[in-house]
DNA sequence: CGGGGGCTTGAGGCCACTCAACGATAGTGG
DNA sequence: CCACTATCGTTGAGTGGCCTCAAGCCCCCG
């Protein structure tokens, strides 16, 4: 953890405008560029929280597991979500890098330093922090009381949202991710998938089966009852 | 909903404390008190967010409702426990007593407006909110990944924890509650109860199944496993 | 071209759910 | 104060949806 190469300086740190900063209000904040390589840590739970990191190009896991492996993850970042965010000292979540990925990081310390004078960017990370919370919280429904084919529909209409590319949804997780962030095994995943190729719902293009093309948006979204 | 009766005026506005308020620093943020009868519904979710209520006796469940009529309870709260802190414009969930319940309601506005100059305020609104999600993130685990018995147990500690009085755990709500709390059936958490007390890890007290001692403390903790 | 990881599919098992019966309790109205 | 009723909780029997275990295929990658 926190084996860090070679990592270039940003000479115009653009997402910067995500916390509500423009380049010219704040040029003190540095704003570094890291790569992980695939299945590698980004943080560690209970570590102590010292960059805020933002998807450049990749995907990330946040996970908690239990003492003997189960894991329950908590969500998946992708580019352009802002993760580690913590308002105590520590992560409360292991951050992993699905795929090859690039973020942004910025030191926590200058990002509250500058919150504490601009009301604009606190704000903003208090958006950020109740976008979270309404995530987990729709989670909790979806996990307490939705049936396998129900999760996998709502998954796949949640990553159409934000990962189609031309159409095709593009995953960069396994089935054992997508199991472990609804609450499923990989194999019942799986047969939720099949079945919904089956309904005429949803394509897989090329020989990978990581491509799927939505058939018939409409049919999927009546397969998740929403509340 | 919204249905309310005589409010008295409460000439001493104590539990402004928990948001940062000492009553001299701002006699300005009036505070009301009103009681619901059992079963009846603070609000409503997708309702505006008007108030922001503290539970001062009684006790108040926060749940989301498939179309179906399947339920999930994001979080009971107790006598203390401020909700209805909302960042957007509406609620995420319905609240409803689930006892007779008295409450301290502040109007969401002029909690804002205090905010707004005083940054102690805010910091312990951005509190609250982080402590909402870190109890929903929490429950995500349980809900996707814990067992029947490690569910139950683990509501029984976070009970002990917060509502223990006398040694006794006066749980004011059903078997219904704590299964749509846990996503189980209240016939699976009234089993898992059963084999705590044939364990005799736990106790009834009197005639009523809501009072409950707990006889063995670190023997429940051991069927909760920990992350 | 061999090895390994990822995915699918099948067979069987188990844990939680469903359906049902029953007792106890609390609330209601005569 | 006592039926009457509704609600709540427990327990049992049986079912079923998801899990477990296993085999096999495909693809990627050395």
């Amino acid at each position: 953890m926190f084996v860090r190469m070679a990592t270039d300086r940003s000479p115009r740190p653009n997402s910067l405008r995500d916390f509500g900063m423009t380049s010219e209000s704040n040029p003190i904040v540095s704003l570094s560029e890291f790569t992980y390589k695939k299945g590698t840590e980004v943080y560690g739970e209970k570590e102590p929280a010292e960059y805020v990191y933002q998807v450049k190009l990749g995907a990330v896991r946040s996970y908690k597991l239990l003492a003997d492996g189960r894991r329950q993850i908590g969500a998946f970042h992708l580019p352009g979500d802002i993760f580690g965010l913590e308002n105590g000292e520590a992560h409360r979540f292991t951050a992993e890098a699905i795929v090859d990925t690039t973020v942004h990081l910025i030191r926590r310390q200058s990002l509250e330093l500058v919150a504490k004078s601009d009301a604009m960017v606190a704000k903003n990370l208090f958006g950020m922090t109740t976008a979270n919370l309404h995530h987990a919280e729709d989670h909790m429904l979806l996990l307490g009381r939705k049936t396998s084919l129900e999760r996998v529909a709502a998954f796949l209409l949640e990553m159409d949202k934000r990962l189609t590319a031309a159409g095709v949804i593009a995953l960069p997780m396994s089935r054992r991710d997508i199991a472990d962030y609804l609450g499923l095994t990989l194999e019942t995943v799986s047969r939720a998938l099949s079945r919904l190729h089956e309904f005429g719902v949803l394509g897989f293009v090329g020989n990978t089966q990581r491509q799927i093309v939505l058939l018939d948006r409409l049919k999927l979204a009546s397969f998740d009852l929403q509340n």
